[in-house]
DNA sequence: GAAGACCTGCTA
DNA sequence: TAGCAGGTCTTC
């Protein structure tokens, strides 16, 4: 489930516990294939003693900088989430310094967690991440126009532009008024424009209100805390299938598009 | 492009 | 019980 929003709320959220600084005194993998590329016992070994000096992320990956010159590289997939109190799912759990347990919770055990000497090692695949500079408006629509392919698969692969999911894709997509299933050398230079803005808009704006959760089951995206994430409601096209377009009042329509969900106004995203 | 694989749990 | 889910990878 989570996109850069949730990404960076989780690691901006674990910056605020207190983890940066703490040493990791233990650490136990409760589901081995989680673990890349190491055994469980040297991941174990390579972890234990080393202190978690930085917390970042890069698309929809987390990073934590290690004392020992190593980063853990951490993707929550569909499914991960953190909590600093015990559950149900926890697929990995690291006993810190100072009494602090993080524990990494996965229900659908997609979610990956790399131990590696040099980031680039993986990060060299993605392109540049949708809030950073070095995603602009130039280099956006030089890769939308050189492309002849559905625009919606093009802003979610992350070779492309790092952090967009399905979500906030169908959400900058409403916002810009483009069909997802547009051509992506057909969009006008203000379409283009509009839709990189939307892009950059929906992400933030994710971020502020602390990622989105959908309904109010326990499968689905947490805060460290266990909150749910407030962007909930202010979502304006993905899960909203058969309700009303708050823009035009139309009904928005549910189809697939490129094997994903999709939800659109047929009304103001005209093909 | 598309379809299957990896997984579990919720909803219709 | 079938179908679907916020992601990515592999194999047609």
């Amino acid at each position: 489930m989570p996109e850069l929003p949730e990404v960076e709320t989780i690691a901006s959220q674990l910056r605020g516990r207190g983890v940066e600084g703490k040493q990791i005194l233990s650490v136990k993998v409760n589901w081995a294939p989680t673990i890349e590329p190491y055994s469980v016992a040297q991941f174990s070994k390579a972890l234990k003693g080393t202190t978690i000096e930085k917390i970042s992320r890069v698309g929809k990956w987390m990073l934590f900088s290690l004392s020992s010159g190593q980063t853990l590289m951490i993707h929550l997939r569909m499914a991960g989430s953190f909590s600093m109190v015990k559950g149900s799912h926890d697929r990995i759990v690291m006993k810190l310094s100072e009494g602090q347990t993080l524990y990494y919770r996965d229900t659908r055990k997609f979610g990956r967690w790399k131990l590696v000497d040099d980031p680039q090692t993986i990060l060299f695949k993605l392109g540049p991440d949708a809030l950073t500079r070095r995603f602009s408006l130039a280099y956006f629509s030089d890769a939308m126009k050189k492309r002849h392919r559905m625009i919606k698969p093009l802003i979610l692969d992350q070779s492309i532009v790092a952090g967009l999911g399905n979500i906030y894709a169908d959400e900058a997509l409403w916002e810009a008024m483009v069909h997802p299933e547009r051509l992506s050398d057909s969009l006008s230079d203000a379409e283009l424009a509009a839709l990189f803005k939307a892009i950059k808009h929906v992400l933030k704006v994710g971020i502020k209100n602390g990622g989105t959760s959908l309904g109010d089951g326990k499968t689905n995206y947490r805060q460290v805390d266990g909150e749910s994430g407030g962007h909930r409601d202010e979502v304006k096209a993905y899960g909203r299938s058969g309700k009303s377009c708050e823009r035009c009042k139309k009904t928005l329509k549910k189809t697939v598009v490129a094997q994903r969900g999709t939800t659109f106004c047929p009304a103001c995203q005209v093909v």
